[in-house]
DNA sequence: GATGAATGAGCGTTCATTCAT
DNA sequence: AATGAATGAACGCTCATTCAT
């Protein structure tokens, strides 16, 4: 047992740091400043120089740790599918039937964050903040080929293919498991995003949550028929 | 009836652009040399620079039509969204009963583009991949909630507005219009991505189109319970 | 008489200006629009572009008068060193002895600016405040002598060379009437803009003037030994 | 009594610049070619891109020592000031009377600039035509107020003070030293300027400094009544 | 004579990155 | 391993100016 948490530890793909930033002091120091300042800024104004400021520390240390700000973006939206699985796996294990497994699953995918006191130097509020804002980035890029060849977003397409096996057991015929779970995945940040932003884009009902549409009954719906 | 195809014209809302680019030969060529440039490059890696070199003029001529890059690709996801509800104000006039609208109008959604003869200077088809690509970045940005004010969104809004309620009138008692067509609008443009990029996030069926699960059953199986 | 007040009008070298601005209404606008904005913003900050926008008019309709922006200010500082010398004729005409004259011309130069009805387009009290903080700049340039060849600065001599001739008159053995007089004029504006901004460089006497240094009595002491 | 020579050492206030240029070569050879090119060119044409390329170095880097090229102008004239009070220490130390410091005082404000040798990397007589030439334009700026409270012009309030101290020592009832002093600094600075420039604004007698206005004789008249 | 449109040139700034210590 | 200093390259933007109408 303790071998599959460990499997699904929360760590992330090597190929995307220089150096592991989970090694130093001063690496978990650049994680939590990079946390805090593109909350703040959002990606786009977000630079090593100004992290190295907020981080207190110089442009040429940050390069030990990251290439550039695009995989230090990648590293903070890998941790975030890791520790999502993570929670993922011991909310259910030993959970039968299926689907009262894949009702878990959805509730994960769609709550709200909560701050989880196992790692200090992470701000899991504000990292789901930069997901919702951010995440999308990381692959919308030029270069998504060579980044997806290097096992960049790996920990994201495990985490949809180890919900899809379960939508599979659910229902063994159902054609479209991983289109299901990474539109619950992505539509609930972007139903997030337009309730506080675009409210027009959305619906907004007194008392649910924003992303209701991916509620576990109507996804139950889709699957099973 | 010609008053509502006017109404629903392709133009977009001026609080975006400084002069409008359909009013001059070179506005039209600073679009149509956008739409090949960004195309190509990514909307990062596009500066005004390279756009007026590769639409044969000056940066400071782009800027008497475009306050910055931003504001330029606001304005080209703007057309998109305004031709394709004028073209679902055609597809759907005088059609009977609701279902059948909106069976056209999912259908109009999803489909792939074809190059529209009517626009001399803009290729539908490579648009229609910078909004797949791009669109997402003309909100998520820490000045969407200025932009929205400005108007910037306007005709995305009202296009999920007009099918919103198609939706409605097939079933007044259904909850989530708006999110569920903003999630078709915005799932397809990721679906079809993950299609060619990272297929580990979604089902690829022979035969089908990469966006099937917003196709016409699916959804009206939504809407109708 | 007559012919003496006309000698001294005021008007400003021909060679400061392309086409004269008192010769049309847009260029009545243009002169009151720049000393509106030029008080506000400063000579550096100030361009033509904003003063076109300022005036409701373009460029290049500002560049049917002046060349570029430091002839403007040339004219600017000429006209007031014209109008300074027309009320310096008005001031001293027919009165005895030259001490007296001495004592009104020295008063004039250094007293607060009050509007003069005469001029409808000028606001004689910006314009003051143009003269004490942007004057300088007018020869403090590369191209001084250049321009002082072609006349821009013979208003601003001419003032002090009749001012000189009543010190001369005065003390036909006094050495330096044109320093003092350049130098009371000089030194009047930098002692008013120390007392507005720098007042460690200056002594601010409650319910005196801030120049009293050059004060009548001061000065007459200097000539008269 | 070191002390007190080590209390005026020709240093400028940190708030000017970012990195003390003083700190390294690079930052020596930024200040000693800001005064070959802004003494030629003159400071409105002056820019970092061309320092740079005279300098042998590149715009960022000297980005790195100012913010700006009023800051850097801000620096000269303050090393100017610093170091025109460093020597009046000198020229004054263990004098008696004050009458006979107060004349060396004016001496040195007023007479012609030599070199140096003490600072290798300063051209002391460039740096004087920079400061008669581009002084006031320190001041004579919108940000003034601003840059007062930052300590950009204490070393000139300073000197200023200082020989004011020693003009109240002379003649305690005397009530405007202040306006006296910065007068003959900025009088000097403007005769010394119109005799090579605009002759008519001052009195060029053969054999005499320009700046004979502001002679020792003529000042202690004017302090002792 | 006045205006609208367009442009060439260059400035100020910042970024990402490298090198030496 | 971490830092301080320096740099090459480019970006965003604005200015002064010209041309065609």
């Amino acid at each position: 047992m303790q071998k599959v948490v460990e499997h699904v530890g929360v760590y992330v793909n090597p190929g995307i740091y220089i150096k592991d930033p989970e090694s130093s002091e001063l690496g978990r120091r650049i994680i939590s400043g990079s946390i805090e300042l593109m909350e703040e800024i959002g990606f786009d104004a977000f630079t090593f120089r100004k992290l190295a400021a907020s981080a207190g520390t110089t442009e040429a240390s940050v390069y030990r740790y990251f290439e550039n700000k695009h995989k230090l973006l990648l590293y903070l939206v890998a941790w975030y599918w890791a520790w999502l699985e993570y929670r993922l796996v011991f909310v259910t294990a030993n959970v039968e039937p299926a689907k009262e497994r894949l009702k878990r699953s959805v509730e994960l995918l769609v709550q709200e964050t909560e701050q989880d006191g196992q790692f200090a130097h992470i701000n899991e509020i504000k990292l789901h903040h930069i997901v919702v804002a951010e995440s999308v980035k990381v692959y919308l890029t030029p270069d998504v080929d060579h980044e997806n060849r290097i096992g960049a977003f790996q920990r994201y397409k495990r985490l949809v293919e180890r919900i899809s096996d379960i939508v599979r057991e659910v229902n063994p015929r159902y054609k479209y498991p991983h289109m299901l779970i990474s539109t619950i995945v992505e539509g609930s940040h972007h139903q997030r995003f337009f309730a506080r932003h675009l409210p027009g884009l959305t619906d907004k009902i007194k008392g649910e949550d924003s992303v209701t549409l991916f509620s576990v009954e109507s996804v139950l719906k889709c699957v099973c028929q």
